[in-house]
DNA sequence: TACGGTTGTCTATATCAATAGACATTTGGA
DNA sequence: TCCAAATGTCTATTGATATAGACAACCGTA
């Protein structure tokens, strides 16, 4: 299992990321399954052929993304593989979902509109035709990596002010406290793929051809009355959905 | 069209680098059509937000890829495009068809095997049935940037020795000329597109979900006697067939 | 011929990247 | 308790990366 391709030096691109690079990936393979542990720096860096402080380099960039931590004395322990476990239950909530896998959590509004729901988004949020819906554009990210880029849909009248809340609290559950709906659940959840369409290569930071996981969501409140229809689009090589029961 | 998402420092990738990326795809993209050439460097520093220096760096990096030759009073020029041009005719030869694009063609012989033909390799090189061939795995590189990965059938008596030959020459036109075949015309040439197979991925550098342009070929003698026969994998972003007749 | 615009070259400085070696600190087990 | 193994920290050196400024050389054109 010694590397068989060799880093590259004097390409513009530092070893330390190269490495970075491969250990991320192995670890997503689950290379690394056995032991929970990557190998000692002092293994990486006969393996790369590279001295061992640039391996810690390595390692620090992995540490900063939360992938792995090291400990005095014992080793450098896989905190999460590569993908993030997004769980999608009846009390799914994107933020508390993610947030013990990631160390920084945001939420970006990136556009918010009032306009007329057209008859699909009507029919989802069980509204009469020509009912007015607020839009917000959103993009999430755990540890400064965007992991989705999602639109969502609020009856107007209910939410007012919804896009000013996100933008203050940047979780659309505080949000809804806010304007007090103090609780909320998942009614229902589709989940497709595609690839990923321009306008959304950029927001995720994706390369063309770039799979999406999309998850088409409703959320009620506590009376079965629709408050949210959502269709996020999800990187798919960093996340991953567990659907439990 | 000043540039909207600024480089990235910091990241363990060299600014030149990314900005040399960035040029190459506008490049491609047809971006500097009208003019032939690339903006002026005191142009591009400012674009980027960076040092004339940095993108003379960036420049160099495009011209020792060929991309682009700079000429002293009057600007960068655009030598070619993004893709290299490789044109198919009777007289098909990938070194000499890529040849005048690049400046320096390399061959790897990655593996050689003797083993027996199977159905359709034994029918495409007109074998009785069990007949013995030697299949060559091999990666062409332009300027050091893999273009294609093939693998190549030729009857094994005929051709012993071929892959010794083929190591020595990195080329099959001079492989064939060593064996005795001092020529040989392309009889067909079949064209598919797909996306990439992961074992595919790493030899031609590409990122998964990558495509890839296919050209199952069959070379003959001037007798018309099936000579060799394979099949090609070629990044998509990386090469245009032309049909010529 | 003169000039504006462009690439080429040089010096200087600061920071990042990578190597090298030494030693401290911590952990877990013999 | 001791030891091996692992990460943490420090100093030092070299080369790559990036910025800054100045000026030379060259091209096309007015």
């Amino acid at each position: 299992m010694a590397g068989l391709k060799q880093v590259q030096r004097q390409t513009g691109v530092a070893l330390w990321r190269q490495i970075a690079d491969r250990i991320r990936e192995a670890i997503g393979n689950g290379a690394y399954d056995e032991t929970g542990m990557v190998p000692a720096e002092t293994v990486l860096a006969l393996q790369f052929g590279v001295n061992r402080h640039t391996v810690r380099s390595a390692l620090a960039a992995l540490a900063q993304e939360g992938i792995v931590r090291a400990v005095q004395g014992r080793g450098t322990l896989i905190e999460r593989k590569e993908r993030f476990n997004f769980p999608i239950t009846r009390r799914t909530r994107f933020t508390a979902g993610i947030g013990g896998q990631a160390r920084e959590m945001r939420g970006l509004l990136l556009e918010e509109a009032k306009e007329e729901a057209s008859a699909e988004i009507g029919r989802r949020l069980g509204l009469k035709p020509g009912a007015q819906v607020i839009r917000l554009e959103t993009l999430r990210e755990a540890d400064k990596q965007p992991v989705s880029r999602a639109t969502s849909w609020f009856p107007a009248e209910r939410f007012a002010g919804i896009g000013e809340a996100y933008r203050k609290h940047e979780s659309i559950t505080k949000a809804f406290a806010e304007l007090g709906l103090a609780d909320y659940v998942r009614a229902t959840t589709e989940i497709t793929a595609a690839h990923a369409a321009t306008a959304d290569l950029a927001d995720l930071e994706l390369t063309p051809g770039a799979i999406l996981l999309i998850a088409k969501a409703m959320n009620t409140d506590l009376d079965g009355v629709p408050v949210q229809y959502s269709i996020s689009r999800f990187a798919a090589d960093r996340v991953q959905f567990t659907i439990e029961n």
